[in-house]
DNA sequence: GTACATTTCAAACGTATGTTTAAATTCGCT
DNA sequence: AGCGAATTTAAACATACGTTTGAAATGTAC
C-alpha cells in the first residue's frame, strides 16, 4: 500500500469504519490500530484515550455538517410564512450527501455513527453534542412547530423523538436492511435513496392528526 | 429480604432489568449475580451460557406475546375484505400490555429489551426470533400489504421497518423521555399512553403516498 | 439416618480490554 | 552532521470478562 497519511488520519479512518460496522464498545483498539497498519499505543499517544477517539471521529463530520445546518435553518426561519414540512425536512438531504466531501461513503458512515452514537449507550456523547450543537437545534425545532401549528408542542415533541427513533434505528442497520431489500426485493439501494424514502414517510408521521 | 424464590428466577429477573436498562453485552454476570444476590457460577449451572440466559429473559416474554399476536393476525385476516391500518396496528396494544402480567413493568421491560435485541449486534438473536416466530411476522406483513394496496411491497418493506425503529428507539430511550415531558410539559405520561400516541403516528407513516 | 443427586460456593483459569512505560527510532532544524 | 523534540515501538500493567473446577452444603428418597 506504501500508505503516507499520518498516522493520526489512519487512526481515524480504520476507527470510522469499524464503529460504524460494529459500534464503540464493540470495536477494540487492537482492532482499530491493526486494520490502520499502526502501533497500538499511537491511540492514546494522539488522542489521549478511546472515548476522546470516539469524539474526534464524530467531530471531523459534524463541525462540517452542523454550521451547514444552522444556515439552513436561520434562512427558513426568515421566511415570512411557515414552510411546508417536507421542505424543512429536506433541507437535511443537501448538507448530508456533501459528508462525502471527507470521504466516499461518508454521509452513510456518520449516519451509521450517529445511530451507534444513540444506541450504544455512551453517556459522553449525548453531552458533548447537546453542549457543542444545541442552538442549532433549538431552530429545527422552532420550523418544525411553524409547520404544524395545529400541533400542541408535546405532540411535536413525541413525534420528533419518534422520527428520530426511526432516522437512528434506520442507519445504525442500514448495511443489514441494504441486504435484505436486495434479496428480497433485487434493488440497489443507496444511501441518498433512503433518505429520500425517509422523507414523506416523516412527514406523513409528524404532520398526521392528533388521536384526541 | 429472605427471599424464597428459586434461583433462577432471581437471576431472570435481575438480568431483565439490567439487560433492558444498559443492553446484553454491556451487562456483566457478575452484575446480574450480585443483584440478584446468588453466586458468579449459577448462571452457568442453570443455564449454560450467557447467551441462553439472555435468550431465556427474551424467551419468558416472546412465549406469552407472540402466540397471542398470532391468533390476532389470524382473525383480522379472516375478514372479507382489507383491514385498515389503524385496525392492523392497534391489534398491538391489548397483548403488549397484557405482559404486566409477568411482572409489573413487564410491557415497558420487554419492549426495552427488543430494542436492545436490534441495536446489540447480537447475531443468535436474529435467528432465535426467525427461526420461532417469522410465520406470525409473516402475517402482520400481509394485513399490512391488504391494508395498503397502493403501496409496493419493497416500500412496505422499508416502512415497517422505519416503524420498527420509531418503537425500539422510543421504548429504549422510555425513561429519559418521560422525564422530559413530564418536566417541559407538565404530563403524566404512562406506558399506554405512549403506545397509543405511537398509532397515528406510525399509520400516518406507513400509509404515506410514495415519493416517486 | 444413611446414601445419592442436586445445588451452592469460593477460587481459579484463560482471554481480552484500555492504558502506561521506557527505550528506540524518526523527524525538523541549525 | 548533530542536537532536541516528536513519534513509534514492544512489552508490561491492571482490570474485567465468561467460564470451569472441585469441594462444601443442601435437599430427597429409602
Amino acid at each position: 500500500m506504501s500508505n503516507k497519511q499520518s498516522t493520526q488520519l489512519k487512526i481515524l479512518e480504520a476507527a470510522e469504519q469499524l464503529f460504524a460496522e460494529t459500534g464503540f464498545s464493540a470495536t477494540s483498539l487492537r482492532q482499530i490500530t491493526s486494520l490502520a497498519e499502526v502501533n497500538l499505543a499511537s491511540v492514546n499517544y494522539h488522542f489521549g484515550s478511546k472515548k476522546e477517539l470516539i469524539q474526534a471521529v464524530l467531530q471531523r463530520y459534524l463541525a462540517i455538517l452542523m454550521p451547514r445546518l444552522d444556515q439552513e435553518f436561520t434562512r427558513l426561519l426568515a421566511a415570512q410564512q411557515p414552510n411546508q414540512l417536507t421542505t424543512v425536512l429536506s433541507v437535511f438531504v443537501e448538507p448530508l450527501l456533501e459528508l462525502s466531501a471527507v470521504q466516499p461513503q461518508g454521509t452513510s458512515t456518520f449516519l451509521q455513527l450517529l445511530g451507534r452514537g444513540y444506541t450504544d449507550v455512551q453517556g459522553h456523547l449525548r453531552w458533548f453534542f447537546n453542549h457543542h450543537y444545541g442552538r442549532t437545534l433549538d431552530k429545527f425545532v422552532l420550523l418544525v412547530q411553524q409547520s404544524c401549528p395545529a400541533l400542541p408542542p408535546s405532540e411535536i415533541f413525541w413525534r420528533l423523538h419518534f422520527s428520530l427513533g426511526t432516522i437512528v434505528f434506520t442507519m445504525a442497520s442500514n448495511v443489514a436492511l441494504k441486504d435484505i431489500a436486495a434479496a428480497d426485493f433485487n434493488e440497489t439501494v443507496e444511501i441518498d435513496g433512503v433518505i429520500k424514502r425517509l422523507i414523506p414517510y416523516l412527514a406523513a408521521g409528524i404532520a398526521a392528526p392528533s388521536a384526541a
